[in-house]
DNA sequence: CTAATTGATACTATTTTAGTATCATTTAAA
DNA sequence: TTTAAATGATACTAAAATAGTATCAATTAG
């Protein structure tokens, strides 16, 4: 039972350290050797925040990575829904087929009431909220 | 990111039909026809509540299970406990390295906050609360 | 030109979850 | 006393999700 995962978890990471980061662009040579996140996998991460609006990038030599928004702007919630897909707690269960039985019905009201609770509260942690005032 | 598994859905199941069964002692194959489980993995998972306290079992023929507690006596979380392990929401990331940068153990007391509230949330949930009285 | 970079995409490995198979033991009842 | 129906124990397989790798094409600063 995971609410993130190892994913969402780089992603988190290598966002607050370009949140921090004084250069402008950030590539994914300066993320591996500073985070040690392997780099194939990484480039992956960075492509599909790219592709999602989290991020800019920038092609060819000296080029990489940047925020796109302001860190006070990225909910970590954005950063799951990229990598886990909508949030929500009692996805496989239910998902598949309706349930069958009145008890599962009454525990699925009460999972989503709670998986709502969950959400909210995600919902409040931003990056900025993540990052260290020196 | 599931909050229930499969095994601890059917433990839940069983256990409704069991509470609301008139008969003392109910067989696997009694649970197998009406609840469409399948059949030898009801089996481990029943055998499972029975080491952990939950249900007690009869061998032989005519055996079965029957619940060793009341029904308001039996939270989810008991269940969840036995199939899926403490409950812990963050798991994975923190588990096996301490967190290396800051920005993480900020989250990771953030995470551990909410995990909290769904933990105490999902404390009240009985399965005496998920039968429909008639 | 060329070396360093991202884009795209296909592949492999590991772990977790889900489910199956089988033989031994127990016991109610014919 | 035999037997059929049950659980105990345990090892195995299958499927799905997660984690990570490999590679070639396109871009671009110097």
């Amino acid at each position: 039972m995971k609410l993130i995962t190892r994913d969402t978890d780089y992603a988190i990471r290598a966002i607050c350290f370009m949140a921090e980061n004084k250069e402008e662009i950030t590539s994914v040579s300066e993320l591996v050797e500073k985070l040690k996140i392997p780099r194939q996998f990484l480039r992956k991460i960075l492509q599909a925040l790219n592709k999602k609006g989290v991020l800019t990038s920038f092609k060819g030599k000296s080029g990489g990575f940047k925020l796109r928004r302001k860190p006070q702007d990225i909910f970590i919630t954005d950063l799951i829904k990229v990598f886990q897909g909508p949030l929500k707690l009692n996805k496989c269960i239910f998902k598949k087929k309706l349930c069958s039985s009145v008890d599962r019905c009454i525990l699925r009201e009460k999972i989503g009431e709670i998986e709502q609770r969950v959400v909210s509260e995600l919902g409040l942690i931003t990056v900025a909220s993540l990052l260290n005032k020196r």
